[in-house]
DNA sequence: AAGGTGACAGTTT
DNA sequence: TAAACTGCCACCT
């Protein structure tokens, strides 16, 4: 349908600019951090856009996400949350159970639609960095 | 080409 | 304390 065609499209671009390695763009730099989340770690969308230098632009770090599926190599949408673990993303899976499903086989314990010992499961790309 | 849209976050009521 | 408001900016139509 036409939903399905725009996605095509936006996936078609999204491959395009994964090809042009040159200037690293919005997306690609979102998306090389997030694939550094470690297994049973979460982080947040403010945290990635400003580790990316872009403090100010946690709304498109969400947009970006949602339009992961699909880009190689994967990148572990999942185990991004918002600022207060919770699962704001979850309806953008197959199944919206699937992002606590994955969590959850990494080790997390989901309550609520919200991560447990979030402080302590919160990976903080700067500190990494 | 201008305006709308977010898987947010910080500030103000 | 919670709800409302506001800034944000890459990308879409």
């Amino acid at each position: 349908m036409l939903i399905a065609k725009t996605k095509a499209n936006l996936i078609s671009k999204l491959e395009i600019n994964q090809g042009m390695q040159e200037e690293p763009n919005f997306f690609e730099r979102v998306y090389d951090l997030a694939r550094l989340i470690p297994k049973g770690r979460v982080t947040s969308y403010g945290a990635i856009a400003k580790a990316i230098g872009s403090a100010k632009s946690s709304r498109m770090v969400g947009w970006a996400m949602s339009q992961s599926h699909g880009s190689v190599p994967p990148v572990p949408a999942h185990r991004v949350v918002n600022r207060n673990g919770i699962l704001s993303g979850k309806h953008h899976f197959i199944h919206p159970n699937q992002m606590q499903e994955l969590l959850e086989a990494e080790g997390l314990k989901i309550q609520d639609d919200k991560v447990q010992e979030f402080k302590t499961r919160f990976w903080d790309p700067l500190l990494e960095l």
